[in-house]
RNA sequence: GGGGUUGUAGCUUAGCAUGGUUUGAGCACCCGGCUGAUAACCGGGAGGUCACCGGUUCAAAUCCGGUCAGCCCCA
């Protein structure tokens, strides 16, 4: 017996335990550390992870982009590349790490943290983040995830912090980094500044006051300017109101009151219960002085007067805008305009703060209603009511923030953002539409970047100023050093808060300026920063950027994917990466959003439990990446035996007659004569083709889907037609061929699904390559173009037809695919190959099968009135015109529709009055495929020679199932006992020796005796019995 | 309120760039069949106003305009 060259499978395994197996494999064999530190080519590709936080535990969506990460980094190493960068990061800083901690330790304020001691709240800060460090490293490995995390970037590290100074320092001496005195969103929770891409995470719906107000024009007893705002709250610090110095107003009368509105929303306020006084421009209420509110807070000078400011709008409220300069941008601008200081009773903590106010004390949103109930009391509300609207919070804490005035530091983006805009021109976005659409309109109004935060763990704002204003961007510890100051050992808060040194302007003493930077230019940073820009020379801008590709989450596209582009553009005035792809979220079950407080998040070390690795990362590729998906469960079995159990059957298949064949594979020669096996080479050369051009533009969904199809292609069609080849013991040199095919095929589509399905492809490539180490060590090869026939995939198209046709047929007809028929007539196109028609004849099934031509269809055709048509015209005629063509031969017909004039009986009738009818003629069904242009016609006829082979393949298949059930090795032979009547065993008779011969049977003997399996075969009973032959063993 | 995006069978979806017979699959359901690789497969059945309205065109799921709904982003 010749030895076994290829393993079995057990197909019974579930795709977990093949995952385990091979995971300790790759362990064993030091397979991912061979990856990871070689290339098979030169041509160079950088990728960057985006650095997730670890305080918490990784989740299916994680596992999803990171599936889409390995893909391509596999698929790319697999092409001849050489990875650069190919290493997690993670981002360690943060108000999301600090507002855990102050959780642990149940603080509320800064104060509390400041007393409890920076150090130790820092230290804190820096143990928390990795709490989760175990899980997603073990998911990493789970998931077959292949970085090095060896060579992790760590932004928490003094060497990332000092690549940070160096670049803020460049942007301060550019004049890029400011400080200024600003209206920023601020959360008076974590009693911090937001930036503009914070603040776009936190947007929800509130509930708030919608207050028409009533300002009493100087002097006047009864005559008011009429104001709406939805926060009551920046009343009491009111100092003006704004108009539209161009939009029309009135004066109106409305009861005893009289009052200022825009013309255009006098009706909205009170119908027509009005009569107008006065119109008038905006510009001519402009100077015009009004009475205090609230008299609780005093004002400068100057105030209380209508001004005018072209942002007011009058597409709601009354076109006259309170405003208050410390709680606004516009409001802030116009008080800046006046000359006036701004009035703010509130504090840092979002607290009123002014023993005059009675309200003082209370949280600046719950001070709405105080502030209403005296307003009411006053008689100074026009109308009240609740709205609810989209309202600001902070994304992390949940507190509603307030626009307040701060002093902070900037980095001026908006300076820059025609470079910003063309820059983007040059990215590679998927999908497309973000490129001129979310992204490319959040790049063309770029905001200036408030970038400090009063807080404590992040990396240090490295800016130093004196007593003088003289003020010092500090790039490296060195310079620390040169200034004559010292440098911690940790550059975080507090001991960096400690270094001081004269000033090089004046001498006095330089301290820092007491803030640390969003933690968002930390990740952003990630491009120079992760390689130690410019204190280590392993990195270049001018060539090293940009990066190849990114991806992460679609939330990402203004966060992380924003900052990157913001610092690639302004340090180096180039872009930071060259393709990205932005991912839709993963729902739930019932598509809804997955989230903490909802308790339905899946957690990515639980899925890959559950279905495996391979499975899920299937799944996550399916459909279009920026399109939301649901998790579905069916779909993720399904694409499991669909693609991976049908892939292990086929190797099963080879593996098995290969092993009793002692197939070699040799030098492949892949120009075989057999029809089938040029079409799975053509097929596996042009789905290769077409699958390097998905993956290449990163599609691969659609490349999943090609393969897909091949598999299904591959079993299903070339499988299942070839098999007899393969178990036939005669051919020689075609069985090679067929060998050859089929273990290239199989080759090849496990090279295609090894950046997909890494696991299994590798259980099965192994298996199929005994002396190689591993599927992900090869190259995926380049399709072989001239082996691509498409002549003979249409003929196969054909060929698949002709059996669904005939299957259809049998079908309805009731004859069973073992029953022979006497014929099969095929009419088709030109271009219907007879070896299409070779290669289906066993399923088939016929005695003759043949191609003809359109004539010799046994097609009889009649001619149908077309009544609606025809009866309006012929009238009394009509009967007779029906009875008239029922006589008429297929010739007489095919005459008239070409033309030739018809009378009847002295009428003359049209040719579009009729319909021609194609009724198949003589013993035979009929079926067509109207896409390819075939007809198959199939005998009805029966003989007994017909019977008798059909009976003889029934008795066959039992005899088969028998084996099967006491499982028989393919080679081990039997001795039949059939128990019949003599009319049954005159129908097996003549076929004992193909009977014998199909089932290996040394003797098939009728018998009386007892026992055996019974069975009913077209109503006639009997019963066969199997006995095994004795195996005769070579020793 | 503005911008983006999606809408095809109960569910998941292909097709849409470049208009062309009757919108194609899978899952699930019902009926039948095949099977010595297959938990696979094959045939039939049922299930579609291609969200809606209008336009362009000989012809629209596809192009254009509008409406509605969902989702996302922004103000």
């Amino acid at each position: 017996m010749p030895s076994r060259n290829f393993e079995t499978v057990d197909t019974k395994k579930g795709p977990v335990d093949v995952a385990n197996e091979i995971l300790e494999y790759w362990n064993s064999a030091g397979i991912i550390r061979e990856s990871l530190s070689s290339s098979l080519g030169n041509k160079k590709f950088t990728f960057l992870e985006g650095p997730p936080t670890a305080n918490g535990r990784p989740h299916v969506g994680h596992a999803m982009t990171r599936t889409f990460k390995d893909t391509v980094l596999r698929y790319k190493y697999m092409t001849g590349h050489r990875i650069e960068r190919r290493s997690g990061g993670w981002d360690c800083h943060g108000l999301p790490v600090e507002i855990e901690a102050e959780k642990h330790f149940g603080f509320k304020t800064k104060k509390e943290i400041e007393d409890f001691g920076i150090d130790r709240f820092n230290e804190y800060c820096r143990k928390s983040i990795f709490s989760y460090i175990d899980e997603w490293m073990e998911a990493d490995r789970r998931l077959g995830f292949w970085v090095n995390h060896d060579q992790d970037y760590i932004t928490l590290r003094n060497e990332y912090m000092e690549s940070e100074w160096w670049a803020l320092k460049q942007l301060f001496e550019r004049g890029l980094l400011v400080k200024d005195y600003k209206i920023v969103p601020y959360c008076p929770r974590c009693e911090t500044s937001l930036s503009t891409h914070e603040l776009s995470q936190g947007y929800d719906d509130a509930k708030d006051p919608s207050v028409y107000v009533k300002f009493r024009e100087k002097g006047t007893a009864n005559r008011f300017f009429l104001a709406w705002t939805t926060t009551p709250w920046t009343l009491p610090s009111n100092q003006f109101l704004t108009v539209n110095p161009s939009a029309e107003y009135s004066l109106i009368r409305h009861g005893e009151e009289e009052f200022y509105l825009a013309s255009s929303l006098a009706e909205n306020l009170f119908g027509k219960d009005y009569t107008t006084l006065k119109k008038m421009r905006g510009s001519d209420l402009e100077g015009k002085k009004y009475e205090q509110l609230m008299d609780f807070l005093a004002l400068p000078d100057n105030c209380l007067t209508v001004v005018t400011g072209d942002h007011v709008t009058l597409d709601e409220g009354t076109g006259i805008v309170h405003t208050s300069p410390a709680f606004g941008a516009d409001d802030f601008e116009m008080g800046k305009k006046m000359g006036v200081e701004p009035v703010n009773p509130i504090n840092l903590s979002g607290k009123f703060d002014d023993p005059r106010l009675p309200f003082n004390g209370l949280f600046f949103k719950d001070a709405d209603v105080p502030i209403l109930k005296i307003l009411k009391e006053k008689g100074l509300v026009y109308r009240s009511e609740k709205f609810i609207h989209t309202y600001p919070f902070c994304y992390r804490c949940g507190s509603p923030l307030l626009y307040y005035p701060l002093r902070a530091w900037f980095i001026k983006v908006s300076l820059n953002r025609d470079l910003l805009i063309r820059n983007n021109q040059k990215i590679n976005w998927m999908p497309e539409h973000l490129r001129d659409g979310r992204f490319g309109n959040f790049v063309a109004e770029a905001k200036d970047w408030a970038l400090s935060r009063n807080r404590f763990w992040g990396t240090p704002l490295p800016v130093w100023i004196c007593e003088n204003n003289h003020m010092r961007a500090i790039g490296s510890r060195k310079e620390i050093l040169e200034l004559g100051g010292k440098v911690p050992e940790d550059l975080h808060r507090p001991f960096i808060d400690e270094t001081v040194f004269p000033c090089p302007e004046c001498g006095k003493e330089m301290i820092r300026e007491p803030y640390v930077i969003d933690t968002w230019f930390d990740s952003g940073s990630a491009s120079y920063a992760a390689m130690g820009y410019p204190f280590n020379s392993g990195f270049k801008p001018e060539s090293d950027l940009p990066i190849s590709f990114i991806t992460e989450a679609i939330d990402q596209t203004r966060g992380w994917f924003y900052t990157l582009h913001v610092i690639g553009s302004l340090l180096f005035g180039k872009n930071s990466y060259d393709s990205v792809l932005s991912i839709d979220h993963i729902l739930d079950e019932n598509g809804r959003k997955m989230s903490k407080s909802k308790g339905n998040s899946i957690y990515a070390l639980d899925f890959i439990d559950e279905f495996g690795p391979d499975p899920i990362r299937m799944f996550f590729l399916t459909g279009i990446p920026w399109r939301s998906k649901s998790v579905d469960k069916k779909l993720i079995t399904e694409l499991n035996r669909k693609v991976l159990l049908t892939l292990a059957n086929v190797y099963s298949f080879f593996e098995s007659n290969a092993n009793l064949d002692g197939y070699v594979p040799g030098t492949l020669d892949l120009k075989p004569s057999n029809f089938l096996d040029r079409w799975i080479v053509s097929k596996v050369n042009s789905s290769l083709s077409e699958y390097r051009e998905r993956m290449e533009k990163y599609e691969m969904h659609a490349a999943l889907r090609i393969i897909q199809e091949l598999v299904d292609n591959l079993s299903n069609f070339y499988l299942r037609l070839s098999r007899r080849r393969f178990w036939d013991m005669t051919e020689g040199e075609g069985k090679v061929q067929a060998y050859n095919s089929l273990y290239s095929a199989l080759n090849t589509v496990c090279l295609m699904l090894a950046p997909m399905t890494p696991f299994f492809s590798e259980y099965i490539f192994t298996k199929l390559n005994p002396g190689k180490k591993s599927v992900h060590l090869q190259l995926i090869p380049e399709p072989d173009l001239t082996l691509i026939d498409p002549e003979i995939e249409k003929a196969a198209e054909y060929g698949y037809a002709i059996l669904e046709n005939v299957r259809k047929m049998r079908q309805e007809k009731n004859i069973k695919g073992r029953q022979p028929v006497k014929e099969i007539l095929i009419s088709g196109p030109s271009d219907l190959h007879g070896n299409a028609i070779a290669s289906i004849s066993d399923e088939l099934n016929a005695r003759t099968v043949r191609i003809i031509n359109k004539d010799e269809r046994p097609i009889q055709l009649s001619l149908r009135l077309v009544l609606n048509k025809a009866a309006p015209v012929l009238k009394k005629k009509t009967s007779e015109v029906a009875e008239y063509i029922k006589s008429l031969s297929n010739d007489d017909i095919i005459g008239i529709m070409n033309g030739e004039p018809l009378n009847v009986n002295g009428t003359s009738v049209p040719a579009e009055f009729f319909e021609v009818l194609e009724n198949v003629s003589g013993n035979y069904a009929m079926s067509s495929d109207s896409r390819l242009g075939l007809t198959v016609f199939m005998s009805l006829d029966m003989d007994r020679d017909l019977e008798i082979e059909g009976f003889s393949r029934e008795i066959l298949r039992r005899i088969q199932v028998m084996r099967k059930e006491i499982d028989l090795q393919y080679d081990d032979n039997i001795s039949v006992e059939v128990n019949c009547t003599d009319s049954t065993w005159e129908k097996i008779e003549p076929k004992l020796s193909w009977i014998s011969s199909e089932s290996l049977a040394v003797s098939i003997k009728r018998s009386d005796a007892d026992g055996g399996m019974e069975w009913d075969i077209d109503g006639e009973s009997l019963k066969i019995k199997i006995v095994p032959e004795e195996r005769v063993r070579v020793e």
